[in-house]
DNA sequence: GTGCTTATCGTCAGAGAGACGACTATGATC
DNA sequence: GATCATAGTCGTCTCTCTGACGATAAGCAC
């Protein structure tokens, strides 16, 4: 407890490693995809895993969750309006911290605590791997969250449930706030939008009512002024993400 | 990175401390308390902080977190359906994750990771305090996130961010959930139910749309037969939490 | 041109929320 | 005991939003 003095004892404190753990989300030829890297020594070796890494001595846990991804992808991360902010960068993803995970016996060497870490980006180039031998790829989470993940094995620590709650996570904020357009380029369509709440849901959104949801909701979307064809069809007005970040009335998920 | 050879090696990894951190959130005379310790020891001996401590080498993060509310308050948490569960105990209280503080000078003692839970329970008698000459109070929320804290004094550490993220996602949460009844003992009435969600949002609610609202919406509450005038006024029916735990569609809060 | 694709505008019925009137059943007070 | 204050509960009306779906617009392929 706080009180006692222990709680400040170099000596007494039990050591931990910390890392952290990103779950990077993009909207890939219509499907949810999440970014694997496979492991290249043991435990789980040859295993897929999610990227992720020690937090250094002197970095806060989101820096060390930027520096990760921009290792893994060449992403530079816009934090979420909260702590340990970094800078916005470049071309910028969502980044927000998801949860930590800390079960005794999650990593069979030593007591590892890792912070997981959301990330939300537009469709990336296919992603390079680290500066080792290991690989990466993007992977659609509906395969993932199966029985069966990748061909047939399992992600390796708890990485397949921490995949899931950041999925989770996902799929529930974008109802309430405007996160999918993290998903998607500085210039997009109401068609594009509406393709990405179809594949991070899995369900099939009525263009009609949808155009008139978003284009409806003051700040959510603000028309930049040309339009595109590159879905073919009609023209389509080109928009970027206006100010709001939450969305009242929510967008309503369609009856599980 | 993942890849690297050293992030199991024992002997590279930097060790940190790890300690979980308790927003214990209360309903208590109309208003939104959170339980207070005070600090027997530098650094910010004598400042109010919130209650928790270190995780010990063989337990979850979720186990520490009850633990330490145990010790500090005598309450049993049901863990959130979730990782690391704890099972349901006696008197339950709602204990969940909120988020993980690692800011690297957020102690100045040594680098520690805190991992905050959330934990929502019913009115309960005068906290006693830890084993040690440290006392415990409830303060109302709303004097706390202010400019000045208790008698103008901030909480110690990073506490006061912690606790304005757990008011936070207590006043959202119980939008969508049923995680208001945590608020309220076993059996309680309709207006008891309105009065914890006046305290939480700081808002007035009209009771005759509250209890059109929540008696309607089937899972929310189960009525347990019995009546009560405790409130004064005509006899209230007495309800339990029902099964239900996510609310749809959400319960409004005012415009704020 | 025809046909196909996607975008965008409109209409209509139903559900739900906010505002508020009316009535009921207790305890407190004169 | 009559009256009043306090809560609780049921109903009604209007407005907004949603879901279903018809209709039209404007590109591309042939």
């Amino acid at each position: 407890m706080i009180g006692a003095m222990s709680r400040y004892d170099p000596s007494a404190f039990p050591p931990f490693a910390v890392t952290v753990d990103l779950v990077v989300l993009t909207v890939r030829d219509h499907s949810l995809c999440a970014l694997l890297v496979r492991r290249g020594e043991p435990p789980f070796q040859g295993y897929w895993a999610l990227p992720g890494g020690f937090v250094r001595p002197d970095e806060g846990l989101a820096e060390a969750a930027s520096r990760e991804l921009a290792e893994e992808t060449g992403l530079r991360a816009h934090s979420a309006p909260g702590h340990e902010a970094v800078g916005p960068g470049a071309a910028g993803a969502h980044l927000e911290q998801l949860a930590t995970y800390g079960h005794p016996q999650r990593d069979p060497r030593m007591r590892v605590v890792s912070v997981a870490y959301l990330v939300l980006a537009p469709d990336l180039p296919t992603p390079r791997a680290g500066g080792d031998a290991s690989s990466a790829r993007w992977a659609p989470v509906g395969e993932l969250l199966g029985d069966n993940p990748v061909d047939g094995v399992p992600l390796a620590f708890d990485h397949g449930l921490i995949l899931a709650d950041g999925v989770e996570r996902a799929r529930s904020k974008i109802e309430y706030s405007s996160l999918a357009t993290a998903f998607c380029p500085t210039e997009f369509t109401v068609g594009e939008l509406r393709r990405v709440y179809e594949a991070v849901w899995g369900v099939v959104l009525d263009p009609r009512n949808f155009h008139r949801k978003v284009t409806g909701t003051p700040g959510f979307l603000l028309p930049s002024g040309g339009t595109t064809t590159r879905q073919g069809g009609r023209p389509a007005q080109l928009f970027t993400a206006g100010g709001a970040t939450v969305l009242n009335p929510p967008m309503l998920r369609p009856e599980s």
